[in-house]
DNA sequence: ACCTGAACACCGTTCAAGT
DNA sequence: ACCTGAACACCGTTCAAGT
């Protein structure tokens, strides 16, 4: 009889690795563990395989990486398809986009050192202008908006991990809970309105803000 | 006669080492050489010391990266203290943080990751917290376009990072000289706009936007 | 108190070899 | 074409030892 470890390998590989089934296994990791903690070893053997198969199917961890923020694009672009204006459309993906830090709080750091470069990248950055351009945006003012945006929802979302991180034991300060009005008046103040009862409403102000300025350039304009 | 690297090594080492000392050398080693091949070992060499000597001074590499935060912060600071009403000073303080992206390419991913947990970085917290006040925000506003605006600035610095990178050879799509107009047509259109040349009219832009909304919020409840 | 040096348990990647 | 296994040149960190 094989181990249990033995079993979980073998019937695995079946079929031959793709590109696919590996950036799949990659985020499953990453979500699990942290992307701290991944490497191209325990990826081998998560799909019971000596570690350096992976190489064949991607020429660095670089390239792979790239392939499982392809992974995640899948999960933000159908928001581009949803009924409503090109601008609830347009909102509706960036949202998604910060949706993806609360669901793959590891995975999400892939996202802003990458540049859109993939096959699949540049189909999704396309398809994104396109909705700009139907809500009447030119290229320049895409642009803007576009950069403001992205910058926004990325940023935000890299500190909304932060607020809703399991701080782990030994953190010295949970910003969250932090409270020494004596020396920190002003911070112990705002930090109630950063707990997680309140991120959507802190989000979605953000966003208010930016939609109304899109709005109100499309009238000025119009 | 000792060889060129003893000779590099033994005179800085006639005082001892301290925090500062250590971070700031840190800095210099990741602005010059990148944080991804930054090692406590290669700084521990830079000091002219053995690698492990760090460790009596920071707990462990991560540590280490908030005593270079600070370094940073010391950067920015002195930004809210330049003349000028409130809203004038956080305007220059945020515009410094996107400064920093531009000075510090390589250093200024250090800053997302980390939680401000730091003494320097809590009083550096406080301090910008303050000025909000001055403005005239109250606590709950303050929490939203504080985290609007330093969503904002750290993604878009990112971002524009990616944008100034010289790419390395291999690249097999600088998305700044993108032209495919056939396949891609909105990226294409979309494209001169994020080169070098736009790069600081495209971040005023997001920050006009952003003030424009923190102005008109205390006109219509002043 | 401050630094050393060996050791431990890892990395990404190359390369020659196997099927 | 696809995978293996050894090897290379690294990591962060622990720990006992030195001064």
């Amino acid at each position: 009889v094989t181990t249990r470890r033995r079993a979980k390998r073998t019937p695995a590989r079946a079929k031959p690795l793709d590109r696919g089934i590996i950036a799949r296994a990659a985020l499953r990791l990453i979500d699990q563990y942290g992307l701290e903690s991944f490497s191209m070893r325990k990826l081998g053997s998560a799909l019971g395989v000596e570690a350096m198969s992976v190489y064949h199917h991607f020429k660095n961890k670089g390239e792979l990486l790239d392939g499982v923020l392809d992974v995640l694009l899948d999960e933000i672009e159908p928001a581009l398809d949803r009924p409503g204006t090109p601008l609830d459309r347009l909102r509706a993906c960036f949202e998604d986009v910060r949706r993806l830090a609360v669901v793959h709080p590891h995975a999400f750091w892939i996202i802003p050192p990458r540049r859109f470069r993939t096959p699949r990248a540049l189909a999704f950055y396309e398809r994104l202008l396109e909705v700009f351009n139907a809500a009447g945006f030119d290229a320049a003012t895409s642009a803007r908006f576009f950069r403001l945006l992205a910058g926004y929802v990325t940023g935000a979302g890299m500190a909304e991990i932060g607020s809703r991180a399991l701080q782990p034991g030994a953190t010295p300060v949970i910003l969250e809970d932090f409270s020494d009005p004596k020396a920190f008046p002003r911070i112990t103040s705002v930090v109630p309105h950063l707990r997680r009862e309140n991120l959507d409403a802190l989000f979605e102000f953000g966003m208010d803000t930016i939609f109304d300025a899109m709005k109100r350039h499309l009238d000025e304009k119009g």
